[in-house]
RNA sequence: GCCGGUGUAGCUCAGUGGUAGAGUGCUUCCUUGGUAAGGAAGAGGUCACGAGUUCAAUUCUCGUCAUUGGCUCCA
């Protein structure tokens, strides 16, 4: 007999070699069926699978995240199943699940498909899941498993067995199909009930471009038709806030074809709306102490040579501008930082000023790989909201709590709630790679571990992640459709004041070296505008949004009176237009809504009259009444206060 | 950069081997109204660009550009 501890802490004692799914069925038939897997002490593994030590065990459904990667794993083999019904001979690569379904990369030989056939595949994988055909797990000898898939020919499988050890090479098989696979998996294949493949793709065997491409077919299923129905609905909700669709539809950016790819064009609203969001920074810091600098584009070919700039990246980015006097050279700037460096060295500096700190709206150029470009997240012309701080080794810590101040300052204000901070630390087996002492190395990590702790931030620490020149800390958030975004950076670099030879006077009246911080809350104005749209779905806060208030007349007989009413409202810096068109107003208040716009004021007789407004929220609020100007404006006012007034 | 999809009116999209349509927006007129769409008329397109096949190409083929879903990359 062993002891089987359930979640809730009670034992079972059941006879050696029960499997999960018998513990399952004494629980209750109802959770049996629904019973996907199972983690054995901390392991996922067949529900089928006989458990042999006394164990914790937690049955695993749907509704755990384990349940459902094991389903879609399941449902990559039945997928791959289908496809050899279609396409005999194709070869296998790997078939994992994934954060939303799952996929199988394939070498279709000489076999094309199309979007078109993804549909034949799903009903032959919908007929399959019907027979219910149990997945049935086999322990191979590796010359067995070599043997077979030397018989199916497929390269794939093979170089992966290379990898294996005799003796852990597992088999599953379900229906007429038989896949090298660690496991585990669904009982069997009647769980899946609703089926959707949803995307074709090209994917490089192994994830290197130099290896041949193979075909990826992306799917997603469900233990339940309503589900998948729900999924559909909910990426097709995703897609409404995307931001390029938001950002057409507000009238704030846009691309030309003639200007360039990955060049954006910021239209007025979209330009006044980001030139809020630089002033509502440069307001924060210059409360931080920040001083304000301004660079030109380029800079000269030997700015970037001394950087190291110029030999990591000139031949992959934008190529020098020529002038007529020869051999002369410049770059457009891919960063601020060497043209900060060099505002550092424009005079000596002591101890006492550091740190020093400048800041700059820089627009930089990258040449980004044409398929890497998406709407405002990745741009080639693009402007950081960069400032570098130049201090000693001793303040970099309290500088890093100083900007993590500032970007949870800035998310609070935005109402970004779900984020991560990733702490990128050296490749502990890779120490050469790394440029700068040991010593501040271990300094600047920690100063930053501690920095995340003390501001409780929700962190991630990444080994190997960090730049050759330093540690970093970036911010994390998701876009509409769950891609995730780098937005603000905090950066060490030991690098840069180093090949500048930056220096400052010590205490001791020796030359030092100080530590240069790269910092960008928003990470660029592009990218945020970007997923702050998504965020928020075009609903801007009041104090950022383009209009705050659309003046309604009833008939034209009150333009006038509401003319007069937008300039008083401009006195109070309330932003708005009168909508003057010969339309009933139940369409204009329709349109306001669709636009987005916070606050409607209906003018009709009545508020001509007494001076009054007739205030209509944009939502659920709806009509709130009429009011004198001043306290419209007292009220748009207070609630601007409010949505500023953060305490981090 | 690589593999697929897409490119038709300002916007969202139908459609066709015989030089084009809807909805919405825009202009004008009627209507002068009270909290999510009043009515009518009109203007608006080198069907992304270039080449080929054809009596004839927006439609078929190829190329280029842009865009899009992935892969790779991301200072």
């Amino acid at each position: 007999m062993i002891e089987i501890t359930l979640p809730d802490g009670s034992v079972k004692e059941v006879e050696n070699g029960t499997s999960a799914m018998d513990i399952a069925k004494g629980i209750s038939e109802g959770l049996a069926r629904n019973v996907l897997a199972a983690k054995v002490n901390g392991n996922v593994v067949d529900a089928g699978l006989p458990i042999t030590e006394n164990a914790t065990l937690q049955l695993l459904t749907w509704n755990d995240k384990d349940g459902k990667s094991t389903m879609w794993h399941s449902s990559a083999h039945l997928m791959a199943e289908a496809i050899e019904f279609f396409y005999p001979g194709v070869k296998l690569a790997i078939g994992p699940p994934v954060k939303n379904g799952f996929y199988y990369d394939v070498d279709f030989m000489d076999y094309t498909i199309t979007e078109k056939d993804l549909e034949k595949i799903e009903q032959k994988m919908k007929e399959l899941a019907k027979q219910k055909n149990e997945f049935i797990r086999k322990e191979v000898p590796k010359a067995e498993a070599i043997e077979y898939f030397k018989g199916k020919e497929d390269p794939y499988k093979l170089e992966l067995l290379e990898d294996l050890e005799d003796g852990s090479i597992t088999f599953y098989t379900q229906g007429e199909f038989t896949d090298l696979c660690r496991g585990p998996h669904i009982p069997h294949t009647g769980v899946i009930k609703a089926i959707k493949l949803t995307s074709i793709a090209g994917a490089y065997w192994r994830g290197d471009e130099k290896n041949k491409q193979l075909t990826r077919i992306y799917g997603i299923t469900f233990p339940k038709a309503s589900e998948l129905t729900q999924y559909l609905e909910n990426v097709e909700l995703a897609k409404a806030r995307d931001h390029r669709k938001l950002g057409k539809e507000l009238d704030l950016f846009t691309f030309s074809q003639k200007v360039g790819q990955g060049l954006p064009l910021w239209l007025p609203k979209g330009a006044a709306l980001r030139e809020r969001l630089e002033n509502f920074l440069k307001k924060a810091q210059k409360a931080g102490g920040y001083d304000q600098v301004i660079t030109p584009h380029i800079g000269s070919k030997e700015l970037y040579v001394c950087s190291g700039h110029y030999a990591k990246y000139g031949e992959d980015s934008f190529q020098p501008i020529l002038t007529p006097d020869e051999g002369e050279e410049f770059l457009l700037k891919p960063m601020n930082c060497p043209h900060h460096c060099e505002i550092f060295k424009s005079r000596p500096r002591s101890y006492r000023d550091l740190p020093v700190r400048f800041a700059e709206f820089g627009t930089v150029y990258r040449y980004e790989q044409s398929g890497e470009l998406h709407g405002l997240t990745r741009v080639r012309g693009f402007t950081q909201d960069d400032a570098h701080i130049f201090c000693t080794q001793d303040q970099v810590k309290d500088e890093f709590k100083k900007v993590i101040d500032l970007v949870l300052y800035i998310f609070k204000t935005l109402d970004f709630q779900n984020f991560k901070a990733q702490i990128s630390l050296r490749d502990p087996n890779d120490p050469d790679k790394y440029i700068g002492s040991n010593e501040n190395w271990d300094k600047a990590e920690q100063a930053i571990i501690e920095a995340s702790a003390e501001k409780e931030l929700p962190t991630v620490v990444e080994y190997g992640e960090a730049a050759f020149y330093g540690p970093k800390l970036d911010f994390m958030v998701e876009d509409a459709l769950g891609r995730e975004w780098q937005l603000g950076t905090i950066q060490v670099d030991y690098n840069l004041p180093e090949r500048f030879e930056l220096e400052y006077t010590g205490s001791d009246n020796q030359k030092h070296r100080p530590v240069m911080i790269h910092r960008a809350p928003f990470g660029s104005m592009e990218r945020f505008v970007a997923v702050l749209l998504e965020h928020c779905a075009g609903d801007f806060p009041l104090w950022l949004t383009t209009d705050q208030v659309a003046i309604l007349p009833i008939s034209d007989k009150y333009n006038d009176y509401s003319q007069k009413l937008l300039q008083l409202l401009n006195n109070y810096d309330i932003r708005g237009f009168v909508d003057d068109r010969n339309e009933k107003v139940g369409k204009k208040i329709r349109e306001s809504e669709l636009n987005k716009i916070p606050f409607m004021l209906i003018i009709g007789e009545q508020e001509a009259a007494n001076n009054t407004v007739s205030v209509r929220q944009r939502g659920e609020n709806g009509d709130i009444g009429s009011m004198s100007v001043e306290s419209f404006a007292d009220l748009v006012g207070k609630a601007i206060e409010i949505e500023l007034a953060v305490n981090v």
